[in-house]
RNA sequence: CGGGGUGUGGCGCAGUACGGUAGCGCGCAUGCUUUGGGAGCAUGAUGUCGGAGGUUCAAAUCCUCUCACCCCGACCA
C-alpha cells in the first residue's frame, strides 16, 4: 500500500479527549475517531489490525471444531424475555422498537439468539455437540462508556456457543475453546493469563477470564495469583487463607458499651480505641433488590460487592445511603453493628469476621460502639459466607504461599452455563433412551476491538506503537527519504514490489515529506519493520533494515532485503 | 444518576475576574528555497466563539435554560 493513497491522519498534538496512552496513540496514530460517545469509527489502518486480529481468531475456532455462523444485532423482546435477561439486563441494553411497535433490542450478546437458533432444530443426541461462533458487532448502552475502544457502546467481539449432550462432552468443548485461546492470544503476541471469575448476570456454574497483565492505570480487573502454584482469580471470585496471621482471643469477655465520640470510620475509632483494625468488624448496609441487608467483614477487610451480590442472589446491589442507614440502625453513618438493629434484616457475615473474639462493633447509637461482641452469643448470623476482596500478601486457597495481586485488562472470558438458556428457550435433544433432555451450554467471547487497544498499554515507547507482528495492519514500512532522487525512488518501488510479490504486507510513505515527519510518522504507526532508503546506503547498494522495538539497524544489499525482512520478522514478537 | 471539568478555524490552545465586535502555534493552499529525525521565507483561505433565550448602545466575555464531550463513582467485556 502506498500512504500517499492510502488515508493516515496522524495527529502532532495528544488529544484532549483520550487518557489512556493506548487510546491516545490509535487516535494520533490514525487508527481510529470518534462519532460520539463510545462509538468509533475504525480508519483504514485499524480495520487491517481487525482483519488480522479476527483472521487469528478465524483459525484458530475453525480448527477448533467451531462452525463461523452470523447472528443480525436485532432480536425480538420475547426471545429475552424467556430467559428472563429481558428485565435483568436493564438499560445496558438498547432498546428500540420497529414500525410495528414491537419491541426490540440490539443484542448485547448473544445467548439467546443462538440459543433460540438451535431450540426445534437440534432433536438428536447425533446432532452434539455443536459449536457455533461469529465475529459481530454487540452494543451495550454503558453507562459510561470510556478509553477509547477498552470500554465502548459498539464493539466487535467473537463469541461462541457450544452445545452439548453431556457433562463429559461439554468438559471436552470447554477445553477446547480454551485451548484454543490459548493459541490465538499467543498468536497476537499476547502473553495471556487465565483466571476464575464471578459468571456475573450470564448465569452458570464457573467462568474464566483471559487477562492481559499491564502495569499502566489501564487495568480494570485485579487478580489474585499465586506465582508458587499458578491458581489465579479475579478478586471479585477469588479465595484465599488471610494473610494476616491474627489470633482470636482464648477468653471470652463479657459486651460493654462505650462513648466513642466523634469516632465513625475505622481509622478513628482504631485512633480512639487504641485497638487494631483486626478487632473490629464492620457493619455495611446493602439494598439488595430493594430490601436492606448487612454485611459484616472484619475491620481491616475491603467487602468485594460483587461476593456479597452473589452470596445474595441479587439483581441489584447498591450501598444503603444515609437515610436508609439511619432508618435501619436509628443512628448516622458510622454506628452501625449487629446486635439490636431497629429493623429485622439478614446479617450476612464473612468467616473471618466470625473468627475475631470480644470484636468491637457500631452500636446503632450515635457515637456509641460495643466492645467484646462475640457471634452466635450476642447475635445471629443469617449466613455465614466469604464476602473479603483478596489482597497482596493472602494466602493461596491451593497451596498456601503468598499471592501477589496483579492488574489487568480482560480480553477474553469462557463461560459453563449449564442449561439455563436451553431450558429457558427449550433447546433439547432425545438422549440414546429416548429421553428428553436439555442441551448443556457454554459460552466464549474475545473483544476483538478491545485486545488490540489492550496490547497496546504492553507494547509502546514514547515515540508510538510498537505492534505485534501478527496484529500489525502491514508488517513493514519503506520510508525513501527523497522521492525526487529518483535513485531512491526508483529503489524504493522495486523493493516494495519484492515484498509484495514475496506475500508480505507493506506500506511505502513516498509522501514528499521530510525525512524527520516519515521517521515520526512510521514511530507512532508502529509498523515492526523500518526499511530505509537513502542516499548514503543507496551509493553502496544498500538499504537500511531496522525494527520499531530496538534501535539496531543492518545494511542489507537491495536483492537481499525479502529473505533479510523474512529473517528478520522471524525473530519478532 | 451524584461529584468535578471542558466546549473559541481541521488539531492543540489563549482571550472570559474588568463587555467594545477574535488571536497564537501546528496543519491546509500557492510559489521559491530546502531534504538522514516533525524545514525557511513570502502570500493566502478557513470561526454565526456548542445551541436557544435574555440584559446592554454593544456579549466569546454578564444572566437563564439547554446540548455535547471528558474525568471520579455506581455498572460492565
Amino acid at each position: 500500500m502506498r500512504w500517499s493513497k492510502y488515508y493516515i491522519p496522524t495527529l502532532r498534538d495528544d488529544q484532549s479527549e483520550a487518557e489512556l496512552i493506548s487510546h491516545q496513540l490509535l487516535l494520533r496514530g490514525g487508527y481510529i475517531r470518534k462519532l460520539a460517545s463510545g462509538v468509533y469509527f475504525y480508519l483504514p489502518l485499524m480495520q487491517r489490525v481487525i482483519d488480522k486480529f479476527s483472521n487469528i481468531v478465524r483459525d484458530e475456532m475453525n480448527k477448533a471444531g467451531a462452525l463461523e455462523v452470523t447472528m443480525s444485532v436485532l432480536c425480538p423482546a420475547e426471545v429475552w424475555e424467556k430467559s428472563g435477561r429481558y428485565q435483568t439486563y436493564g438499560p445496558l441494553m438498547m432498546h428500540l422498537k420497529d414500525r410495528h411497535q414491537h419491541d426490540m433490542l440490539l443484542c448485547p450478546t448473544h445467548e439467546e439468539s443462538a440459543t433460540s437458533l438451535i431450540a426445534g432444530e437440534v432433536r438428536s443426541y447425533r446432532q452434539l455437540p455443536l459449536n457455533l461462533y461469529q465475529i459481530q458487532v454487540k452494543f451495550r448502552d454503558e453507562i459510561r462508556p470510556r478509553f477509547g475502544l477498552m470500554r465502548g457502546r459498539e464493539f466487535i467481539m467473537k463469541d461462541a456457543y457450544t452445545f452439548d449432550a453431556d457433562e463429559e462432552s461439554f468438559a471436552r468443548s470447554y477445553q477446547g475453546m480454551v485451548d484454543a485461546y490459548y493459541a490465538i492470544f499467543k498468536r497476537a503476541g499476547l502473553d495471556v493469563l487465565k483466571v476464575e471469575s464471578d459468571t456475573g448476570n450470564m448465569g452458570g456454574k464457573r467462568a474464566h477470564e483471559f487477562m492481559l497483565l499491564v502495569d499502566t492505570n489501564a487495568g480494570e480487573e485485579k487478580i489474585a495469583a499465586c506465582e508458587s502454584c499458578g491458581y489465579a482469580a479475579n478478586v471479585e471470585k477469588s479465595k484465599f487463607k488471610d494473610g494476616s496471621g491474627v489470633k482470636p482471643d482464648s477468653e471470652i469477655k463479657e459486651m460493654e458499651s462505650i462513648d466513642t465520640p466523634g469516632a465513625a470510620t475505622i481509622e478513628e475509632v482504631t485512633a480512639f480505641l487504641k485497638v487494631d483494625a483486626t478487632r473490629l468488624v464492620k457493619t455495611l448496609l446493602f439494598v439488595a433488590d430493594g430490601k436492606p441487608v448487612a454485611a459484616l467483614v472484619r475491620g481491616d477487610r475491603d467487602l468485594n460487592e460483587i461476593k456479597l451480590k452473589r452470596a445474595l442472589g441479587a439483581v441489584e446491589l447498591e450501598m444503603a445511603d444515609a437515610d436508609i442507614v439511619n432508618q435501619v440502625t436509628g443512628a448516622p453513618v458510622g454506628f452501625a453493628g449487629p446486635v439490636g438493629l431497629r429493623q429485622e434484616i439478614p446479617l450476612l457475615v464473612d468467616p473471618l469476621a466470625v473468627a475475631v473474639k470480644n470484636c468491637v462493633v457500631g452500636a446503632n447509637e450515635n457515637e456509641k460502639h460495643i466492645l467484646n461482641v462475640n457471634i452466635d452469643r450476642d447475635f445471629k448470623a443469617t449466613q455465614v459466607v466469604d464476602l473479603s476482596e483478596a489482597r497482596a500478601g493472602d494466602l493461596c486457597p491451593e497451596c498456601g504461599e503468598v499471592m501477589v495481586v496483579k492488574d489487568g485488562i480482560e480480553v477474553g472470558n469462557t463461560f459453563m452455563l449449564g442449561t439455563k438458556y436451553s431450558e429457558a428457550l427449550g433447546a433439547k435433544f432425545l438422549d440414546a433412551e429416548g429421553n428428553e433432555n436439555p442441551c448443556i451450554m457454554g459460552s466464549y467471547g474475545i473483544g476483538i476491538t478491545r485486545t488490540p487497544q489492550a496490547a497496546l498499554e504492553r507494547f509502546h515507547d514514547e515515540k508510538g506503537i510498537i505492534w505485534p507482528k501478527n496484529i500489525a495492519p502491514f508488517l513493514v514500512e519503506i520510508v525513501p527519504l527523497k522521492m525526487e532522487d529518483p535513485a531512491q525512488a526508483e529503489a524504493a518501488e522495486k523493493i516494495y514490489q519484492d515484498l509484495t510479490s514475496a506475500g508480505i504486507d507493506v506500506l511505502i510513505d513516498d509522501r514528499d515529506e521530510r525525512p524527520g515527519v516519515k521517521f515520526n510518522d512510521a514511530d507512532l504507526i508502529g509498523l515492526p519493520i523500518r526499511l530505509t532508503i537513502g542516499a548514503k546506503s543507496l551509493k553502496n547498494g544498500k538499504v537500511e533494515v531496522k525494527t520499531r522495538a530496538s534501535s539496531d539497524m543492518n545494511l542489507v544489499a537491495l536483492e537481499d532485503v525479502v529473505e533479510a525482512v523474512q529473517g528478520l520478522a522471524e525473530t519478532l514478537n
